[in-house]
DNA sequence: ATAGCATTAAACAAAT
DNA sequence: CATTTGTTTAATGCTA
């Protein structure tokens, strides 16, 4: 029933050729820095007042227009998420489904409509058409939003220009402005790229200039008092949006909009007027004059002789024929409402993407120790590899996550919000191929610091860690006081330190013991009062895994002659370890521990670390279970001739012969006393070990 | 094309 | 008897 775990690396594949999510990525970082530093420009006098608000003006076209950006972005990820492949072993009836619990907002009656007419066709061709769908109305949105900003910085540019302020103030705004301006230029040729990869990917068929889908099925699709609190949201919201993580609400609408105290401000015409009947209303009139009475070829319902009212794109020969189809076409009814209403709900859709995508920026930041401008921001992930299931058991595992949540902005919309993959793996060890997850090979086998930089994120967020099983089993026992964990300890780590992993249970916790028992590096270690894990980081580093059809506990053909035979340096080996089995020393445990720093010196020359004896001992002890085994169980302390000695068991193992020498001594109960064991064993909640 | 690895599921066993 | 802990195998998918 899992089998879609890699059907769904397809789609995390697919999101990373987007392509797009690069420049994105970028543009969202030059646009935060803008942002925060003049975000906080203090107003000096009156003159330096007014600076600040053009600035924030600014600021705030930039944001809409990025909130826009990140939106298609977003549009296309989730596009991405559902792989044509999937689709293959999974029931036609669930993609509509599906898409809905990704989308929830988007799906309106008229693609409901259309999924429902459009049965015939295979379930990648509804999500294409989908797709397709939320393209072409984001795109319309955007560029139309994109206009207005526009000029609204002209407006605020000229008006600054006429304001007759100290002649050094005047400069700087108008370098600020310049430079916003170009940021809005470049971000206008990132839009046509996006729109250029759109339609490369199929997702855009239509021409973007085309009229768009009709915007009013999305409003239908709201109630009344969901587009009241909406409209509230927008328009009475002076919080600063800088407060991204959970406050989405907007800013730059609403300063906009509401104060008409600022005669310069020409960005949204909605205002609200009334609200009767739970039925909003829309009033522009004066506004309109205002700005077209000053510039009268600028108005952000007014470019390239077209009239850019969402789905419109009437044509008006000047902008008098404009003004009177403004007034006659965009006239104060239900079609206008519901439109403004849809732009509201795409602003505030852009808002949250916009919030989480600085998140991730943030995280992109801090990962490559870049200086932060925002601090407090939430750490991200750094995804440096796709993981195949990531996509697969974050859709799975947490589906409701996907769709609402605007609460949740550390869980990620979408799972397939990789991006910042492309440029981490890069910037990152090995410029090689986007690697499934962390390759021990690579010399890069997981480090406290990988996991610790994105602690936080994934405490939070339910995302699955670009971290094998293996490696995470190993981050938990290593991080342990004692350097050894119980299983339930290790599945206590997992659950405190991933907010991926507290759920489904059966499936990571049947993992962790498979990986505990597959691994060579793991070690098992059982003393009186029960058994621990301890980690052998040479071992790791290596990579192996117990040899699959090599002889093993359950295998009645193997005998312990015959690993003897194998393996003559057993016996001897036995001998020595038993001489060793003191209890745990501390400079042992200690290099034990320093497991993270690889030992390659050691290992190279062949002394046996502390990993190899841990082997050593296991080997040699498999063979004597082997025997012992068949007959009673082999926990039973002192049975054995080293239990006597000491309460030692290790996992059992097939022999390496190359490996199963010197002497060894195993972590054993050292720093044991019975309470402390009993601690660990019910040792639930989020104790000591959070630290660190 | 293939081998090796990671993940998941499942069967089974032993211990608790 | 139910649950937990371990072991082992198989299937699947991905990467080198």
């Amino acid at each position: 029933m899992m089998q879609e775990s890699g059907t769904e690396t397809k789609s995390n594949g697919s999101a990373i050729q987007n392509g797009s999510g690069g420049s994105n990525h970028l543009l969202e970082c030059g646009g935060l820095r803008e942002g925060r530093s003049n975000g906080e420009t203090p107003a000096v006098d009156i003159g330096a007042a007014d600076l600040a608000h053009a600035q924030q003006q600014q600021q705030q076209a930039l944001q809409v227009a990025r909130q826009l950006l990140l939106q298609q972005q977003q549009q296309q990820q989730v596009s991405g998420l559902k792989s044509p492949k999937r689709n293959d072993k999974q029931p036609a009836l669930q993609v509509p489904v599906s898409v809905a619990m990704m989308t929830p907002q988007v799906i309106t009656p008229q693609q409901m409509q259309q999924i429902l007419q459009q049965q015939v066709l295979s379930p990648q061709q509804l999500q294409v058409l989908l797709q397709q769908q939320q393209a072409l109305m984001l795109q319309q949105q955007l560029q139309e939003f994109y206009k207005k900003q526009q000029e609204q910085l002209q407006l605020q540019l000229l008006q600054q220009q006429h304001a007759g302020k100290q002649p050094k103030e005047q400069q700087q705004v108008a370098t600020q402005q310049l430079a916003f301006q170009q940021q809005l230029l470049q971000m206008q040729q990132l839009q046509q790229q996006h729109l250029l990869s759109l339609q490369r990917q199929g997702l855009l068929t239509i021409q973007p200039g085309q009229p768009a889908l009709p915007l009013q099925p999305l409003a239908q699709g709201m109630i009344p008092t969901e587009l009241q609190q909406l409209w509230k949201e927008v328009t009475s919201a002076h919080t600063a949006e800088e407060t991204t993580g959970n406050n989405h609400s907007s800013l730059d609408l609403t300063t906009t909009c509401v104060s008409s105290s600022a005669p310069s401000k020409t960005s949204l015409i909605m205002n609200p007027h009334a609200s009767t009947n739970g039925q909003l209303s829309v009033h522009t009139p004066k506004r309109e004059s205002l700005s077209h009475e000053e510039h009268p070829h600028s108005h952000p319902l007014y470019g390239h002789g077209v009239c850019k009212w969402p789905g419109c794109e009437a044509v008006c020969e000047d902008f008098q024929s404009f003004l009177k189809h403004l007034n006659s076409e965009h006239a104060l009814d239900d079609r206008s409402t519901a439109q403004c209403r849809v732009q509201m709900q795409v602003v505030q859709q852009l808002e949250l993407q916009l919030a989480k995508d600085k998140e991730r920026l943030q995280a992109m930041m801090t990962h490559l120790h870049v200086k932060s401008t925002e601090p407090k921001a939430a750490p991200q992930p750094l995804n440096l590899v796709s993981s195949v299931t990531l996509s697969k058991s974050a859709s799975e595992a947490s589906p409701q996550s996907l769709p609402h949540t605007p609460t949740t902005p550390t869980a990620p919309l979408t799972p397939v919000t990789q991006g910042p993959s492309v440029i981490t793996t890069t910037s990152m060890h090995t410029v090689g191929p986007i690697r499934r997850r962390y390759s021990d090979k690579y010399n890069v086998p997981i480090s406290s610091a990988d996991i610790a930089q994105n602690q936080e994120f994934y405490k939070n967020a339910e995302v699955r860690p670009p971290f094998t099983y293996a490696s995470l089993i190993r981050q938990a026992i290593l991080e342990s006081p004692e350097k050894q964990l119980t299983l339930n300890e290790i599945y206590n780590w997992f659950t405190r330190m991933f907010a991926y992993f507290r759920r489904n249970a059966a499936t990571w916790k049947g993992a962790i013991r498979t990986n505990l028992s597959l691994h060579k590096c793991f070690i098992r270690v059982e003393d009186e009062f029960g058994s621990f894990w301890t980690v052998d980081d040479e071992e790791f580093k290596r990579g192996r895994h117990i040899q699959r059809g090599r002889p093993r506990k359950y295998c009645p053909d193997e005998n312990f002659d015959e690993l003897v035979a194998h393996n003559p340096s057993l016996i001897k080996n036995m001998q020595s370890s038993h001489a060793y089995c003191t209890p745990l020393n501390a400079a042992l445990q200690a290099s034990m521990a320093e497991n993270s720093i690889p030992l390659y010196t050691t290992a190279s020359m062949g002394n046996p670390t502390l990993g190899n004896l841990a082997s050593a001992i296991r080997e040699e002890l498999n063979g004597a279970m082997e025997h012992t085994n068949s007959n009673e169980s082999d926990s039973s302390p002192g049975r054995s001739p080293m239990q006597a000695v000491h309460p030692v068991h290790v996992k059992e193992e097939p022999l390496d012969p190359e490996e199963a020498e010197g002497p060894l001594s195993l972590v054993t109960t050292a720093n044991h006393s019975p309470d402390f064991d009993h601690d660990r064993d019910y040792e639930d909640e989020p104790v000591n070990e959070d630290m660190e």
